[in-house]
DNA sequence: GATGGTGGCACC
DNA sequence: AAACGGTGCCACCATC
């Protein structure tokens, strides 16, 4: 869709149904089939279809037709099947999407939980029925996350109620009557609601977020059929390997810890056999008996960090590691690898609050690092991977329009730039290694809101007062910095929204101010000091009772006495309050710079699958947030990437009014000898040259292999 | 035996 | 004055 609505000659609504050629229908594009196409052309005149001879070119035409918009609901899906069908669907208004830009971030949502409710209840799915679900829920203080899903967003813009019943049933067979009004009503109302929602965007001014999302979808669908190709060879070796490791870790570690911190006393390990029987009791990986083992508050990395220098312990982080590889990253995802040697995914563009792409079934965008190591590509091609160099920190540069920022974005090195400026360092004066460190955290953890406490807690920084002044400095050296993120902050708590530089808005939810706050903040604040004082920690943990009768009991503090059952309850909402609005500022200091990233990578995607396609020089395979993965032609590599670079890096311009530069790899990533030291090191195959136009294989051609070090 | 919540951790 | 933004998936564990 690239236009108004009211601009197309004709506008219909559709929807599919699908089998797995079992009698159930099917999510899987790869597998599943068509079953039934439903096309509404008015409220009345609706065709069911079966995909056949005689209706195929039909059906080819009219949605292959730029003069005809389709409304879909989670069009992407449909989308993949008629792809599967030669058939190449044009023009599509999703409501789906729309949908869930208009409401992106917003939480708990009563009309969601109704309509899950009342699926259980579906011969009274009236008004009064909604009605009465509707003031239960609202009595609650928890609801489901915005839901968007037909159901939902019909009955949330038009007050519709549409049944699902039927979603699930055999739709290849000879229809019932009920099946056939079922899949009316899937079509029945799209037209309406593409109007609802098109109205909406237009209120908020979100018509060019909704037409990139639009163009994203078709990129998006691509990269789910394709996939990215993949060394079955090499990920099973690394992931055998440390199989190997973690078993052998396992049977020694399990010993080591009955030996050293479960077994009481020493006559059990006359009998060696029985301890081993006893020790293969021990679950490593349950949390619960880990944490009564070690004594610890929990058995996080972060908290058993701290005491590393037990080598039981360092031992145990480092089962855990290769616990976490070989569980998450095996089957899960080999089995996902299709006859092609090609790993897909699914996306979603619009489900995170941010804007975002999410990855899923497996998820490609939090893969560890050798994931990179398996990735190759077809015979005539060669994998591609470029990312924006620092792009979030230089879309708060440009957005802030901070000119000290700025200049350090646009230096030699960015983070030492900023350090001479937070610490001072003269011109000329060389910035020592531990400042550029610490200014780089900075500058990563202020766009997250992160507080001084929070930088020593995750190891930056010794103690809180340090974190602090080099905090309060780096606002002093980037006044905009500080001016625009409270902005964004301002305008989430209190006017309840954000926006990116495209115009991207994200909602939240701000909380009531609880009836108690007036009459009782002043107090508040007085024990909060006071037990930060007397008991030194926050007021938060000491309240930490559910019932004031247990908090009596249990807390052994002398300031209980202060503290009436009526100011206990109204502190504790008062502290529910105050850290819900906390919350809420941070996401909003945050989004615009999140969601702004997002915005560029998306233009780009778009562009780039434009280019692509066109061209016919090869294809996008990934995008992991700032990254884009691609498998590009051998034949001319070195002027595609020169328009892919330039695509890339125009998007990011346009919407900041500054430089996004990019970095680039080309090909598989691979172990090479070093010509100097004679390590082995890791690079990418190929040494490009842009500015010369100079190709080279690393494999067969040794000119260029130095390692860092030796360059 | 399925389901949902939680803790933990991989990535940007 | 509270204590790091955004994801998805695993094992565990309580619950039905």
């Amino acid at each position: 869709m690239r236009k108004s609505l009211s601009e197309y000659k004709k506008i219909i609504g559709v929807d599919i149904e699908t089998t797995d050629g079992k009698g159930k229908g099917s999510l899987d594009p790869f597998t599943g089939k068509i079953a039934l196409i439903q096309i509404a052309h008015s409220n009345k005149n609706i065709e069911l279809l079966r995909l056949n001879r005689e209706t195929y070119r039909y059906i080819k035409d009219l949605l292959e037709d730029p003069e005809v918009l389709k409304i879909g609901h989670n069009f992407k899906f449909d989308m993949k099947f008629f792809i599967k069908e030669n058939i190449y669907p044009t023009e599509i208004f999703d409501t789906m999407i729309a949908s869930e830009i208009y409401y992106a971030g917003a939480g708990v949502d009563y009309v969601s939980e109704v309509v899950e409710a009342i699926k259980k209840d579906y011969e009274r799915a009236d008004e009064v029925l909604f009605e009465e679900y509707l003031s239960t829920m609202r009595k609650r203080t928890k609801g489901t996350r915005f839901q968007h899903n037909l159901q939902a967003v019909l009955k949330r813009e038009l007050n519709i109620f549409i049944s699902k019943e039927m979603q699930t049933s055999d739709w290849s067979k000879e229809l019932t009557p009920a099946q056939q009004e079922y899949a009316k009503s899937d079509v029945k109302y799209l037209e309406q609601l593409a109007f609802a929602l098109w109205k909406k965007l237009k209120d908020k001014n979100l018509e060019n977020i909704f037409f990139l999302e639009t163009q994203l979808m078709e990129v998006l669908v691509f990269m789910e059929l394709t996939g990215v190709k993949i060394s079955r060879e090499i990920w099973e070796k690394r992931l055998k390997e440390t199989e190997r490791k973690m078993l052998e870790l396992e049977k020694e570690l399990k010993l080591e810890i009955y030996r050293n911190y479960v077994k009481k006393n020493d006559n059990v390990g006359l009998f060696s056999d029985l301890e081993e029987e006893l020790a293969r009791n021990i679950n490593l990986n349950s949390a619960l008996q880990m944490r009564k083992i070690f004594g610890s508050e929990n058995v996080s990395k972060l908290t058993l960090e701290k005491q590393k220098d037990n080598p039981i312990i360092e031992k145990f982080l480092h089962y855990k590691q290769l616990m976490k590889e070989v569980s998450t990253y095996s089957e899960g995802y080999l089995g996902k690898l299709n006859k092609y040697g090609r790993l897909t995914s699914e996306y979603s563009q619009t489900k995170t609050a941010t804007g975002r792409i999410s990855s899923s079934n497996p998820n490609l965008q939090n893969v560890p690092g050798w994931f990179k190591y398996t990735i190759s590509a077809e015979p005539n091609r060669i994998p591609v991977f470029i990312d924006y160099s620092q792009v979030e920190l230089r879309i708060l540069a440009y957005l802030s329009q901070d000119e000290s920022f700025i200049e350090s974005t646009n230096s030699e090195d960015l983070h030492s730039a900023n350090a001479r400026k937070v610490f001072n360092i003269p011109e000329g004066a060389p910035v020592p290694k531990d400042l550029r460190k610490k200014a780089k955290t900075v500058s990563f953890a202020i766009p997250y809101g992160t507080s001084a406490l929070g930088l020593v807690q995750r190891g930056f920084f010794d103690t809180q007062e340090e974190a602090q002044r080099v905090i309060d400095s780096f606002y002093e050296a980037f006044p905009k910095v500080k001016t625009f993120l409270e902005e964004n902050a301002k305008s989430a708590s209190e006017l309840g929204y954000t926006r990116d530089a495209l115009g991207r808005i994200r909602v939240y939810d701000i909380p009531e101010k609880p009836k108690e706050y007036d009459k009782y903040y002043e107090e508040y604040k007085l024990i909060y000091n006071l037990v930060k004082e007397k008991e030194g920690k926050n007021i938060r943990n000491f309240l930490d009772y559910p019932t004031y009768k247990e908090f009596i009991e249990k807390s052994n503090s002398e300031l209980i006495s202060l503290i009436t059952e009526d100011k206990f309850k109204a502190f504790k909402k008062i502290i529910n309050y105050r850290m819900t609005v906390a919350a809420i500022r941070r996401e909003g200091q945050n989004h615009p710079i999140q969601a702004t990233s997002a915005s560029i990578t998306k233009t780009a995607l778009v562009r780039l699958f434009d280019y692509l396609t066109k061209t016919n020089r090869g294809i996008i395979t990934l995008s992991v947030h700032d990254s884009i993965f691609f498998e590009l032609d051998k034949d001319d590599i070195i002027s595609t990437i020169k328009v892919i670079k330039n695509i890339m890096e125009e998007a990011g311009r346009e919407i900041i009014k500054g430089p996004t530069p990019v970095d680039v790899e080309v090909g598989k990533k691979v172990e090479i000898l070093c010509k100097k030291c004679k390590q082995i090191y890791s690079d990418n195959q190929y040494y490009v040259d842009l500015e010369k136009d100079i190709i080279v294989d690393k494999l067969t051609q040794d000119t260029y292999n130095y390692c860092e070090n030796c360059k």
